[in-house]
DNA sequence: CCTAATTTGCTCTTGCCGAGAACATAATCG
DNA sequence: CGATTATGTTCTCGGCAAGAGCAAATTAGG
């Protein structure tokens, strides 16, 4: 958004600035608070406004009265307004859902499936988002997909543990006329935290995705930190912890390795078999919950790493706030001391003073599917995304 | 820069844009590249010319002819347009400077100080910069302060071996009406690369200084990444190499402790002694140039640690490329062979098919001024900024 | 129940801005 | 030396948001 240059750019600009804030504001926004918040003259909010209802992108609603004075009114999505389609990929099931403008979240599809090859598991997730784009006609404006592992150039460059290389997911998930955007999962996760979650408002924010593998992402100003091809955010593979373990991502003695499902039962000193993987994880960690000595020496050890590592990410980028999603919220939680411990241990002295908040992400398992929804609205909610969906009617 | 929202702003804003590209076109820029650069049409680069002209902000001056046609002009600062006083204070001196319009610098003033105390040092470079901008007159709109340790909301927060804890060195250098910016040296480093240097038009660069310590900055679209409290960039203070040494910033086992002056010392086994760390570690890699195996070999060790390092945040925040300033460049230099093997064996496998570029930094010891003088013109380069200019005559 | 106060929406005028066209100017090329 | 080419200059035009004045719809208070 570099901002309007010409009297003849002002008009879309503004309107992208005023869905884009009724968007932000979740459906609850009101006129009114619009009005001051974009610094609007109240006639030119009137236009804006019915510019917007015009185009169906969208709707005056009665908002509840709060004080004394003319009633405003919430504006909200339309009912035949645009709609994201949101997908999440997950290693062994995807989901769709519809997202409009405010965020309103509906989950549309859930399948499960067998992981590989790669060309199947995404061409019949191409068959699913063609159907869903007939089915729901020309609403659906941008499509964002949330995908386990790093993505360049539109390809999924690896995903070790499914033998996923360097496939070209774009190309395979083309979707007509309608873009199609791609994103890590761990960075949709923290996106979504951004917009709508423990990180809303926070200037400069890190998120945390632990699962077999940690990932997570930079946030500056409610954007994820890209980077030169895309993969910013593989914090997991720095060698935070002096181990001398290779790694599968191809480095050594990665922080992944020691923060992680495997990592769990590595410590736990059990064999690391790649498919149940997570379930054995989550066992150790009910295990240390009821007292077993043995998973609760493997938890702290994991969460000290944790701990350790983080403090190292606090020190070189100095974050306001840190989120956790996945394992990493249940390692915080039930380890917080040795978790803390390790933290502030790591921290630079002057940083001991108010250490950045580290806590759980406030949106739960919909975080993906709502980060996805963000990346496609994103995509939309530009001049040029408005101007063409106004053309369209 | 959010942009014009109304008519009236588009003035100011247009104004800015085109000032802020003459000025980074290093006073090379022409008129009619200026007008196509930023899609203006030619009648109104001719009235915001003016403009810039009439408030003594820009000049044109004739161009040397290239081709067919008329000829334009290039735009580049005006004799009496505005000035920013930049300043580098480093351990032992201070170097004040001027920089006009297109980033022109003029030295001024270089001092030995003491180092000690941070209030009497403070105090002197108060006095000089107050004479300065008595002598300069009211040309200058602002000044920046490269200072040797991290900032964070005005005050050094710790130089370790100077002995500096929490100076309120903003409050101390306040000089009457113009404002003071204070930034970090290695951070102001890595600024003038991104503008006027080798990471002029990269996305996503990494820069690391080394010297005693190692810090660096991350330039997202030529801006330093600026963290929640203004100090992002402590890269050096990650644990990067498995090491167990206390670090005088209070953590454990700091990549700063393997790279830098005094890892070197600590590599060829000679003692750390405070004072002339420096001209021992210059001692160092003169002898590994000359064949000495032993300082040969301290050199390689610090190099491999420099490389592993510099992988780990490449794989964590993909820039496009990475400068190096300072001891940086010698290390990078002497050992090539040593830091890439480390650099590359460090990187994730899918990063090795393009790692990014390692090169040193294209502007030599003046990068810190130039980085302070950007620091002191992007308070500038404002709609508010020359709005005052222009209300001041 | 009624009036004053308050807040917001609506409408119209005004001032400003950049686009773009038509023309003028100053260089090179053959 | 005229044709060509690129750029600067001037003027008109359409569009936009600000802001003022008025209308509307609610609450507070008696």
């Amino acid at each position: 958004m570099t901002g309007a240059t010409t009297s003849g750019e002002l008009r879309p600009h503004n309107l992208v600035r005023l869905l884009r804030a009724a968007h932000d504001g979740a459906g609850r926004a009101t006129r009114s608070e619009l009005t001051r918040d974009l610094g609007l003259a109240r006639g030119t909010a009137a236009v804006l406004v019915a510019d917007l209802a015009e185009a169906r992108l969208a709707e005056e609603r009665p908002a509840p009265q709060r004080a004394r004075g003319r009633p405003t009114a919430i504006v909200g999505p339309h009912p035949e307004g645009p709609l994201a389609l949101a997908v999440d990929l997950r290693e062994d099931a995807w989901t769709t859902a519809t997202a409009e403008i405010g965020g309103g979240l509906t989950v549309r599809e859930e399948r499960p499936h067998p992981g590989n090859p790669p060309e199947a598991v995404l061409g019949d997730l191409a068959t699913a988002i063609d159907r869903w784009l007939t089915e729901l006609g020309p609403r659906v404006v941008s499509v964002g997909v949330a995908l386990p592992g790093p993505i360049r150039d539109g390809r999924v460059v690896d995903i070790p543990h499914l033998s996923w290389h360097d496939v070209p997911a774009a190309e395979i998930l083309r979707a007509g006329a309608t873009p199609v955007a791609l994103g890590n999962d761990a960075t949709l996760a923290g996106l979504a935290e951004a917009r709508r979650g423990a990180l809303r408002g926070v200037g400069v924010g890190l998120h945390f995705h632990v699962d077999f593998d940690l990932g997570g992402t930079l946030l500056v100003d409610g954007s994820p930190l890209h980077g030169a091809r895309g993969t910013t955010g593989e914090f997991g593979h720095m060698p935070l912890g002096g181990s001398d373990l290779p790694c599968d991502c191809g480095a050594v003695g990665c922080w992944s390795l020691q923060v992680g499902a495997n990592a769990l039962l590595r410590a736990r000193g059990v064999p690391v078999e790649p498919a149940r993987g997570r379930a054995d994880a989550l066992r150790i960690l009910a295990g240390a919950a009821e007292g077993d000595p043995r998973c609760a020496a493997a938890l702290e050890e994991v969460a000290r790493a944790f701990g350790t590592g983080t403090a190292a990410l606090v020190n070189a980028l100095d974050p306001q706030r840190v989120t956790l999603s996945g394992l990493g919220v249940r390692l915080h939680e039930q380890a917080t001391g040795a978790f803390t411990a390790a933290y502030e241990n790591g921290l630079m002295a002057f940083r001991r003073e108010e250490p950045p908040q580290v806590v759980p992400a406030a949106l739960g398992g919909d975080a993906t599917l709502v980060g996805a929804s963000e990346l496609a609205f994103d995509a939309f909610l530009t001049p040029e995304g408005l101007t063409a969906w106004q053309a369209a009617r």
